[in-house]
DNA sequence: CGACGTATTGATTAGGCTCAAATCCTGTGG
DNA sequence: CCACAGGATTTGAGCCTAATCAATACGTCG
């Protein structure tokens, strides 16, 4: 994939010019300079859903932006449990630093789109440029505050406060929509019944049960079995399990 | 508390010298100048076990490295159910850099000993020393590989597999005696069993149930309810539920 | 020794799991 | 366009693990 400079746009590679990541995630940590030594080693793939980007104890040689689509990061016992221990939406960064991976495995989850580049080029530019390093501190963080988030609900909440959560939460990654005015949100689940339930520590059985609780209730509203619509975000809220004094 | 540099140790501050969290944590990055700048704002406290150290949603302006003890972090829902989110032994740091804190509670859960300094400071020389950063990004990955871990336990394991789990944790981290030779393990639990039940999502009544399990089944002895010997770790790691094809 | 908090043990209940069957969507080929 | 195949999802019945409610034992500290 060739990448020249933009003569209008100084010094930004065309590659990363229409890129919506290009100011946010890592890449919006990047000067012109960077970017373009970036640019010049990265390469964008399409990924079918259910395909495996990071095996578990796979050595890793690249880190990737996600573009678009959801990838969902799992761990599993030898006995075959599974649990998603996270879901990396756009534009966020994708890769473990320092270390030989932590027995994690990475899949798309839907279609995805990643912006793929060598592990050793950003490595480098992190020791170049603290920027970077400050972004990925800042992304991590927020990783790990959406860790613990989901460990309170793992740990004590109920299976209808676990389904009316997640759906919660995609509905705020995903619908750009929802905006405290309308406080309605519509939206393509981005994961099967099989993988919600990997994510909530429940059965495939038991999210369908809660869906049709939450559908029966007049909460929400689902079409071909992954298109949902929330017509009022306080009342998902309201079965969300009460979040401590502090708003989220 | 007064600090003045120490004439043979070249630049490194008397109230430093015998901490054993100065090489590891995120003192280990500092350099001796640095040392000694946030050495003279900094102070130690002993605190109690039960003391609230960061209250929910509470503005934060001070940073401390754990020097002894056990520090937990508990996130907590509106109708009192309650989740440790994390467990801070030493020497590691405490705090949360760059956000308005995101509703954690941290109380001693032992008998604690802490060295506190302005977050002003921390954030300051972190603008200066990328070293500082680095350590700080290293220790945040590390957490959020540990909460990640928890999330499995949570999300997949038995009761047993989730007490089980918790033993061997500690042990870990607290005996320092565990290693590959012996295999054994003896410690004091720096938990009640209410907070062990917070900790792994369950009720203390069932804790209790499973520490007796495995205390008839010979895995565990347990004396005046907090002191644990484990005679085989292997035999412990057995109840766990296996760890996906890696090592832990 | 007595009192209080912590932990254990017991009996019962209930929420979520398991196993099993029916239904719904998607996509394919005639 | 329709029929069919395959997987995903929903629904149902019964069971089991962990929660709940309740009482007893232990340990620590005055």
């Amino acid at each position: 994939m060739t990448v020249r400079q933009d003569i209008h746009s100084p010094g930004i590679p065309v590659l990363c010019l229409p890129c919506e990541a290009r100011h946010r995630g890592v890449c919006g940590a990047l000067d012109p300079d960077h970017l373009v030594r970036l640019a010049k080693t990265s390469s964008r793939h399409k990924i079918e859903p259910g395909v495996e980007l990071i095996g578990d104890a796979e050595a890793v040689d690249s880190y990737s932006n996600v573009l678009s689509g959801v990838v969902k990061l799992t761990k599993s016992l030898s006995d075959g449990r599974q649990q998603i221990v996270g879901l990396q939406f756009a534009p966020y960064f994708l890769g473990r630093p320092f270390k030989v991976e932590s027995a994690i495995n990475a899949e798309a989850a839907t279609a995805v789109s990643l912006c793929t580049f060598p592990k050793a080029t950003i490595d480098r530019m992190m020791r170049e440029s603290p920027e970077l390093e400050h972004r990925l501190l800042k992304q991590t963080l927020n990783e790990l505050d959406e860790a613990r988030e989901w460990m309170v609900t793992l740990g004590r909440k109920t299976s209808l406060e676990k389904v009316a959560s997640f759906l919660l939460m995609i509905a705020r990654n995903i619908d750009s929509s929802v905006d405290p005015a309308t406080r309605s949100a519509c939206f393509d689940l981005p994961l099967t019944r099989a993988d919600i339930s990997d994510f909530l520590g429940l059965t495939n059985e038991t999210v369908s049960r809660q869906l049709t609780r939450l559908r029966v209730d007049g909460v929400i509203r689902i079409e071909n079995n992954r298109h949902v619509t929330v017509d009022s975000i306080s009342r998902l809220e309201q079965r969300c399990g009460g979040r401590g004094a502090t708003a989220l």
